[in-house]
DNA sequence: AAGACACGCAACCGCAAACAA
DNA sequence: ATTGTTTGCGGTTGCGTGTCT
């Protein structure tokens, strides 16, 4: 259901900034802009492109729709899975529930979210009233106002030059904890099922490692490889760092492009 | 056929954080 | 320390399209 452009719907004047849908020249503007010059501020790309748009509405125009790396096909029931459980350990935090969600926005969660999701999960708990067992998402644990840490991909986007194109969002990965503290911290308990939890990480399609602490090793799938229900997901935050501060050396940006 | 309604998506708005001058 | 600018985020709104009556 993709309503048609009425592009320039909202022109008040000649020389005024525009709004409403974005036409296809505008796209192309931006994204030639863009994708040969990079972004040094916003603002500024709007006006080398020669779009009488503000700077916000560009980065926006880019992120949700532009950007290369986005997939076009619906979400998918897996997809829906981890945005359900994401959404229950991280609360409406879209932006971070995105980052670890490759070729999603957080403008498309969110929407998803709200008109779909919610709806149905609510249409389910009022049905189920009374059999317990939560349908409803619980509300956030995460519900206090915490500023999300920056993502990989905005770290990443911001320790880039200028003049580069800016790099796909990262494939999300999940991992398996085996043993060691982290499983216990991740609340997987030691058991046989590996505990699992979410990053994101640039090389898809490879399994490998990372170690955690002196005894814990991870092992890092894609999401396309893990046949444990997302419920299992969960945030262990000194891996993650772990892995990260791995894949990413200060100051190389490298291996991103 | 036409109007009412529901739905989904794109984009805007307001706020706060980060940063620069 | 203060002020101004830019960026990023979540909430909300507007509007086109599909479905129902």
């Amino acid at each position: 259901m993709v309503r048609k452009p009425s592009h320039g719907d909202s022109i008040k004047e000649e020389n005024k900034e525009r709004k409403g849908l974005w036409s296809p020249e505008e796209d192309e503007r931006l994204f030639t802009q863009i994708t040969y010059h990079g972004v040094s501020t916003w603002s500024s790309v709007a006006q080398l492109a020669g779009l009488r748009r503000s700077g916000k509405s560009c980065r926006l125009r880019w992120m949700n729709y532009l950007r290369p790396d986005l997939k076009k096909e619906p979400i998918s029931k897996r997809e829906e899975e981890i945005i359900i459980s994401l959404q229950r350990s991280l609360g409406n935090r879209w932006s971070t529930i995105a980052a670890r969600m490759p070729g999603r926005t957080d403008n498309e969660i969110k929407n998803y979210w709200n008109s779909r999701i919610r709806k149905r999960l609510s249409a389910a708990a009022k049905a189920g009233a009374g059999a317990g067992a939560g349908t409803e998402p619980a509300p956030p644990a995460a519900e206090e106002k915490v500023k999300a840490e920056p993502t990989n991909a905005t770290t990443a986007a911001a320790a880039a030059p200028a003049d580069m194109p800016i790099p796909a969002r990262f494939p999300v990965f999940a991992c398996q904890v085996f043993d060691g503290d982290v499983a216990a911290a991740a609340g997987g308990g030691g058991e046989s099922t590996p505990s699992t939890t979410s990053s994101t990480q640039q090389n898809s399609g490879e399994e490998s490692e990372a170690s955690v602490g002196d005894s814990d090793m991870i092992h890092f799938l894609s999401f396309d490889d893990l046949d444990y229900p997302a419920d299992f997901l969960v945030d262990v935050p000194g891996a993650m760092d772990a892995w990260e501060s791995e894949l990413y050396p200060a100051n190389s940006m490298s291996s991103l492009y």
